[in-house]
DNA sequence: TGACATACCTAGAACTCCGAGGTATATTAT
DNA sequence: ATAATATACCTCGGAGTTCTAGGTATGTCA
């Protein structure tokens, strides 16, 4: 019924490889800041994002390692390969025209009902 | 594999009420709307259409009536109604909402690859 | 010491889309 | 005439994604 879990279908690996461009992450602390960096929009659950992590290491897009963190607690962190950023890139375009052939469809359409 | 089929998840039903906020239509005449509109990256397929528009009649967005085409041949069309149009102006709305958000996210990432 | 936040994980349900099939009629080619 | 193709509708089952709902474990704070 929510209609943002549609749209986010497909979009989230774009954006989960978008985070890891800018540096090194571990799960929690992505969910985190997609949360805040779309306003509460992307709200990943973690039997989400898991999984997602799991397969873009066996496709080999990111590669895992685990650091303790200051508070002693032991954390997995995830980098992007280069084969990742190459990955990024192609998605990304697509993204692109894909947004902008559905806004060519929209702007078709009827204007707001009365 | 494809991504253009994954984004193109949930937003079809978006698309399609687009497409009848224009005028009556019948099924096939949408597939190939789309797909000519979309320049080929909408391609609906039957298996998909048909479910969407008996759903969206089930749910009252759209009305079919069966209409005789000069051919001879008999066509079944859908025409979007007050409910639809309503619901069309949301989802408008969330994609817009979405896709600006998507673009944010995506602009605070690292540059292409060398 | 108990509650909560952090941090990881998985299995199964729900939903969406497509592939592959089926039916039927009109047009076109042979 | 008849065979092939295009039009036009439909459904079932599989594949892929995401969420729900659980589980485990550790650090922090009251």
């Amino acid at each position: 019924m929510k209609a943002d879990k549609n749209l986010l279908s497909g979009s989230t690996t774009l954006l989960v490889l978008s985070l890891l461009s800018t540096g090194d992450k571990y799960g929690y602390e992505m969910i985190a800041e997609l949360d805040a960096r779309s306003d509460h929009t992307f709200t990943l659950k973690e039997g989400t994002l898991y999984p997602i992590l799991h397969g873009l290491e066996k496709e080999g897009a990111v590669k895992s390692y685990t650091k303790e963190a200051d508070t002693g607690r032991t954390r997995k962190y995830y980098r992007i390969t280069r084969k990742g950023l190459k990955a990024l890139e192609e998605q990304k375009k697509e993204w692109v025209e894909f947004s902008e052939k559905v806004n060519a469809i929209l702007a078709g359409c009827a204007p707001a009902l009365a």
